[in-house]
DNA sequence: CTTCGTTGCTAAACCGAATTAGCACAAAGG
DNA sequence: CCTTTGTGCTAATTCGGTTTAGCAACGAAG
């Protein structure tokens, strides 16, 4: 501190009270019985002065810190996480806290160490957020505090988690086909995003195409096609490009997200295929890319923003019964579809 | 907190010995004479007790948090700006420090309000990040702790400002033209950005275009037309689109960034110009999108981590000497020109 | 004239560490 | 035998608040 600040003592002093009374005053306990007038000196005193309380030593005899910590295995990988980042500081700051973040890079070693150093620091809570994985090991230092799970599951967890509502999202995607009579040779791209690495496809690809399925079933439709590839510009544009070059003829490509639908965007331009008059497209995500596309994209957004708030609203809340919060996913319809 | 952590004193309690020893031993003290043995005692109690200091209490007396504060105007409306937060993080976690994040969306009040937050939890330094503006206004209650500028500048600031090379990053989009030999007709997409709101054009530009002016008036040439318009891909597009529809032949862009060369693509393919054999093309921001594009973007790197991280080695090194530290801007080479 | 209740305030303890000042004891020196 | 010099440790204070326990003054009731 380059300037020394105004103790609540000196606040005291100026007002000719004790450091009781100023407390008592300057924390509004009614049950205490203060006159008008003290009460009056000591908030004159302060205001005059600039008091501020210094939470670190309020923290250190009431054990409330009114700071929360953040920990994610990456903040800045997903250009989307920054959503996350910010929903959460928005609601701790409308709740008056602070937040502190830490990015772990999925290294367990640092995962402990960083929930220690914050631990260190008296947090009051903790939100614990992965990206990409979704079923999580959780570090065992977690359970000393408040914690909330956002993006990420775990069977033995005992407390609230924050979800998007991916099902829901792949019915949106379905439901905009369905409404634009656009359920003929319908093909997934991206899928479930089976790949190697994750044979039974991953959380979110199943989900988006349980949901989609459900919808186009109900309408009397189906997918035609399913292409299972990791979810990059990259493999959406071999697998439209594939596709089209072996004479198939889609008429609506639902994409695993934008990156998926830029490739695919590239290869229907390539082959002379317009969007929306000869291939209807949806996606998720619904990230700026959605929209520098041309036409724009009709994605499903994913609601990056709402999860971080979500997850520490419900630490404001205290609310942390072991239940899953699912936050909507609505499709943002522009021109592809 | 769930469980209660052990203290200092239950530490000196197992190890047999006073608070004042077992703190010495802890914090490594050797100007105190403690014998082996006690030394001993304390630290195999603090291991089996699982003992870590409270920060919070620590804090209170020796007026260090280990904590330091980022302040940025907008941390998710960029999607660069989580590579700033995660340089910072990385460079405070390195450093053994926590980082508190807030966004002030801009409103002086919020910021104020924020830093005010900050200080009353006593960190130790902050960092004042800005995304978009480059001269910046200051909260007053800035001053009262150590502060490193993070892009942007303020005249009255007397201490150490960060900011990326971007006269330094101009040269190298020219210099990947002139080494290829593609001098020739080169137009300036975004260019100043010189638009009502910013007549005279916005600081990045206004360097970029310095830096490449020069390099390509070494070489000999220089730049055939300029459009001034905002960084985005419908501008882009729009520019490159009326270029070549007005019947001018561009040898070579020079894109303000990656969105605006985005849609200087879609003009081109639109067009059926080939990148880079009719039209080469450079960028600034080397963000995703340019390994997207088809072919890969030669994008001029803005190095966001690298910005963060320097912000905050700042601190930690305690240089807080009024002095300009420019990050270098270096050139992807990709496919594109 | 005591007793009681109320009002209005404060002294002192406390949170968990760091730090200053100094005490008890042993060995060495004169 | 007395002083000096180390050695090894601890009591007490401090940081800036919150909170408990209780005290003085005064009017009203008995």
């Amino acid at each position: 501190m380059a300037t020394a600040r105004v103790t609540l003592a000196e606040v005291a002093r100026t007002a000719g009270v004790s450091r009781t009374t100023a407390s008592f005053v300057l924390s509004g306990r009614t049950d205490m019985r203060i006159s008008t007038d003290a009460q009056h000196r000591v908030l004159d005193a302060a205001e005059r002065l600039g008091y501020r309380p210094n939470i670190t030593a309020r923290s250190l005899r009431t054990q409330v810190t009114n700071t929360i910590g953040l920990v994610s295995d990456t903040i800045a990988t997903t250009q989307y996480a920054g959503q996350v980042i910010r929903g959460a500081i928005e609601a701790a700051h409308a709740g008056g806290r602070l937040l502190f973040v830490a990015e772990t890079a999925g290294n367990p070693d640092v995962e402990s160490q960083l929930i220690d150093e914050m631990l260190d620091r008296q947090v009051d809570a903790l939100v614990y957020a992965v990206m990409y994985t979704r079923q999580a090991r959780l570090p065992p230092n977690l359970g000393s505090c408040p914690v909330v799970l956002l993006n990420c599951i775990n069977d033995s967890f005992e407390g609230p988690v924050v979800l998007p509502d991916e099902l829901e999202g792949g019915r949106e995607a379905a439901r905009a086909l369905v409404e634009a009579g656009r359920t003929e040779r319908v093909y997934a791209i991206g899928a479930r995003h089976r790949t190697p690495d994750a044979p039974d496809g991953i959380y979110a690809g199943c989900l988006r195409m349980d949901g989609a399925e459900e919808v186009l079933a109900a309408a009397g439709a189906g997918i035609t096609g399913y292409v299972e590839c990791a979810w990059e510009p990259e493999y959406g544009y071999e697998a439209v490009a594939n596709l089209l070059d072996s004479g198939q003829h889609p008429g609506s490509l639902i994409c695993a997200n934008d990156r998926v639908a830029f490739g695919a965007y590239q290869a229907l331009q390539e082959r002379g295929r317009r969007v929306p008059g000869d291939v209807a497209v949806v996606s998720f995500d619904d990230s700026a890319l959605a929209s520098w596309l041309r036409p724009p994209l009709s994605s499903v957004v994913l609601p990056h923003y709402e999860l971080g708030k979500a997850a520490v609203n419900l630490l404001l809340d205290n609310d942390l019964a072991p239940r899953t919060h699912l936050i909507p996913m609505r499709l943002d319809r522009k021109e592809s579809v």
